[in-house]
DNA sequence: TTAAAATCTGACCAAATGGTCAGAAAAACA
DNA sequence: TGTTTTTCTGACCATTTGGTCAGATTTTAA
């Protein structure tokens, strides 16, 4: 569930040539290209943002002049967009633990593992993310947002069934993904905060797992009836 | 201890004229253009953070001349500076519930409810402390880094203390600490997320009432022995 | 009233930046 | 091989922006 869907056909690929040579599926040198710029620019935006990353720097990390990259895109906003695009996907690809018949325990700690993993191995990604909502989601499509709720709201639905079904405690659904999401976006988002609180030069995988456990421990242990089921 | 210690001596005064009329109790206009100065920037800075910030709009925003901006700080990373002093104070004056005699259910608890109080009524200073944490945290002084490090670890001994006199179920309290502050701090930072997630168009204080539960509830029940203890 | 200090401001500027473009290479194709 | 399409790029430009400054205005001190 990892999407390297790298390379897609993009947005605004060029006006002056109407590009895309055989239908969608690329050959070899725009696909190599346009990856190289998404990496960089997601680089650089997660470090310095929108408007603090210019495009001549996105060109230089991606070995590239810049007028290239303004061959392949229309503009900066263009080069964001795509970024953003790529990151939809690793949203609620952690939610997919949760599905109605799975056992809540084994799904919300799935979701908690599957979580701070993307965290671990994405922070750069995360950390653009962040930023686009924090600074009001100003680049966000309509759709993306329309896409999350629903999400969000499929979601609760299904930890409502649980707790109907007497599988969990009574909690408010919304919250608690908004607990679960909180928690682990922290390690990402706020890597600096977290190595600083674990006195750490950088977490390690052992850091994660500690997470993992300590909020498993605690926030899904006191929501799972400890009697009847494991 | 809300602090409001707006129109502090701000660092780069003036070279011009080395201003701080009477020693340190301004009197009147530069206090006033000051405070409203860095009112104006951090709406401005949360927003836009700070490469997408202009003078200029902070000037227009504060109703004064672009100018006369400078006339108080050198720089617009002055501004910056400015700005961020004021949320240090902030950080850990959530954490004062945080004490080694303290009931560790009523000071958690407590923590919890200051910091979601916080990012009810200072969303926005929250967002520039994000958005500058995730950007690298390149204008916060190494001394102020270093104070949010000591009073993590001076708090984190608090609960240790806790744990070690059976009040407290064992828990990695540096993970503790952050799995609060992440939380908590998703309804400040990522408030349009947990807007959509909630699925109403802004957070009113009833919003709060059921996050400050649901977290007291989950966490802190979970880790405060019930009746016997663990 | 007068001198000095503090505050204010319009006008200006050098540097940086997003974006353009004409035409050169390089591939793909016939 | 010739031609068409795609890719590449140096040079260029209009605009924006952080920052400056000299002098005007107001406030405080004597």
């Amino acid at each position: 569930m990892d999407g390297d869907g790298i390379g897609e056909p993009v947005k605004g690929d060029t006006r002056r040539k109407p590009a895309a040579p055989d239908g969608g599926r690329e050959d070899g040198v725009r696909r190599r290209n346009v990856a190289r710029i998404l990496k960089a620019a997601t680089t650089l935006f997660s470090r310095k943002g929108f408007e603090g990353t210019r495009i001549a720097e996105i060109a230089e990390a991606a070995g590239l002049p810049k007028a290239n990259v303004y061959y392949y895109f229309s503009s900066k906003e263009d080069v964001y967009d795509a970024v953003i695009k790529r990151l939809i996907g690793d949203w609620d690809a952690a939610l997919a633990h949760i599905t109605p018949d799975a056992d809540p325990r084994r799904a919300l700690e799935g979701y908690v593992r599957a979580k701070l993993e993307h965290a671990r191995k994405h922070g750069e990604e995360s950390r653009v993310f962040a930023s686009e909502i924090i600074g009001g989601a100003r680049f966000l499509s309509r759709k993306d947002r329309q896409h999350m709720r629903d999400v969000t709201r499929t979601h609760a639905a299904t930890i409502d069934g649980w707790i109907a079904a007497g599988k969990l405690r009574p909690v408010d659904p919304r919250h608690l993904l908004i607990m679960l999401w909180g928690m682990t976006q922290f390690y990402a988002d706020f890597e600096i905060l977290a190595c600083d609180a674990l006195e750490q030069p950088k977490l390690r995988r052992g850091d994660f797992d500690v997470a993992a456990r300590t909020i498993v421990d605690t926030v899904l242990s006191s929501l799972v009836p400890q009697q009847g089921s494991q």
